[in-house]
This record gives C-alpha cells, structure tokens and sequence, in this order.
DNA sequence: GTTGACCTTAGACTATGGTCCAAGGTTTAT
DNA sequence: ATAAACCTTGGACCATAGTCTAAGGTCAAC
C-alpha cells in the first residue's frame, strides 16, 4: 500500500506517517522508485497511535512498543506485556483527573459553597 | 509580594508566573521601582492554575475563568459556573480515558487473549 | 509527449508552555 | 562604594506534533 492510501484508510495525513516512520512508529518497505510500501497491518499500527494519542501518550513513549510490535508482531508476549503497562499508565492518569476533579469540587465548595451543584 | 517570593510559595518558576501575566491568567500591582507586586491571593490563583494544568487544562482554556477571578474575585456566581464546567470537562476527559482503556484492553484480547491479565 | 495525480526530500513554519540569557535597574548589607 | 541578591525587558531556544511549501521524480492515461 502507498503511503497515500494508508493515509485515506486512517484519516491521518501523509505528513504525519512519515513523521511516526522518522520517529521509529511504523516500518514501510520501498518499491524500486523510492515510493513506500505499507503492508496491510500498517492500517491497525497507526489505528492503535491514534489510540494511544487519545489517550494521552505522546509518540515518544509509544517507541518501545512500536519497535517491538515491528519486529515480533502484534501478539507476542512482549508486547502484551507493554500494553498491560500502558493499561496501568491509563488508570493512574484516570486517578490523577479523578483526584483533580476532587481537588476543584472542594476548592468550589470552600470559596462558594451556595453554587456548588455538580 | 515580589515574584520571587510568589514563586517560592508556589514552586513555580519566575519566568513561568510572568508568562502567566501575560496571558492574562493573573493581575499584578507594580511598586514605584517597577517590581510586581502580587496579593496574598496570587498564590491561590497559581495553584489554581496547576491545578487545571494537572487535569489537562491548557492556559488559553484558563483564561476566562481565571479573568473573571481577577475581576470579581474566587467567589462569585460567575466563577462559580465556570467552574462547575470544567468539573464536566473533566468528566469528558475521564470517560474518554476509560474508552481508550476498553479499546486497548480489547485490542489486547483480541491479539493476544492468553497474556491479558489486566 | 504532455497532463494530472501521485510520490520523494528538506526545511520553514505553527502553537503550546515553558527555560535561559543578556543587558540593565534596585535594594540591602558591609 | 561595591557586592549580592533581587527585579525588569526582550529575544533566543527547547520539545512536541504536526502542517505547508519548494523542487523534483514517477506513473498512467490520452
């Protein structure tokens, strides 16, 4: 698959996987005239960047995981075992707003006690 | 208060709180020699600020609530309002969060249904 | 054989949230 | 009167995650 293909297929723009192929996120073999070529699995690796993003991970710590989804596959033991991790990053994050959350409840229950509905 | 000790207090840099000011997210007086002058409740107000930064919140996001502070003070209706938003936005975050974590987990199951422990 | 759609690279540019530095003014203590 | 410890401003610089542009190569159709 051409680079613009994967592109419409996953709605991120050509730019953006050249710039997760220079950061190590996604591996793409080269025809003889220097286009990239992208195997079908590249649709589910960008797809989980996208995930992973939203979730609040910056590319830089999808690295590890990346390279080695690249070079074992999606269902090795190394990788599920890096996935579980990220699993636990989630929920600390999920705490930390949670925490966050009861941080200003009671910031607004002690400046204005009357207001506070939520 | 001068900067420096508004920064002390808080743990966040000089550099930082005159950036703050900029962007509108806090008011300072001046003394006659040109230094900041900063009330008792500058402090307040950064925490505030890294309280939002903390869950997510980026300084644009902080504006109007924090202008609004300035004007009429932490306990007015308004603010009180705006607050109870961010509560909600916050809510968002924490959902979002917890489908990415379903959609990771499932992704983990699907490829690798032995290692999932999590 | 030229047009259009695609691809390549490098580099400039954006926004965010800072940090760091230079050059200079002020205050306090000795 | 001079040093240390503050303060001021402006501007350069950093990382992150891209976007956009320029200059050029490739390919398929007509």
């Amino acid at each position: 698959m051409r680079i613009g293909q994967l592109a419409d297929k996953t709605g991120v723009s050509r730019d953006a996987i050249r710039l997760y192929e220079r950061r190590g996120l996604i591996a793409s073999d080269r025809h003889l005239n220097g286009y990239r070529d992208f195997p079908d699995g590249a649709v589910a690796i960008i797809n989980m960047i996208k995930l992973a993003q939203s979730v609040g991970f910056r590319l830089r710590e999808l690295e590890p995981e990346m390279r080695q989804i690249a070079q074992e596959g999606l269902g090795s033991e190394k990788v599920a075992d890096l996935l579980v991790a990220k699993l636990a990053d989630i929920d600390d994050r999920i705490a930390a707003l949670r925490d966050g959350r009861a941080r200003l409840l009671a910031m607004l229950e002690h400046v204005c006690p009357i207001h506070a509905q939520a």
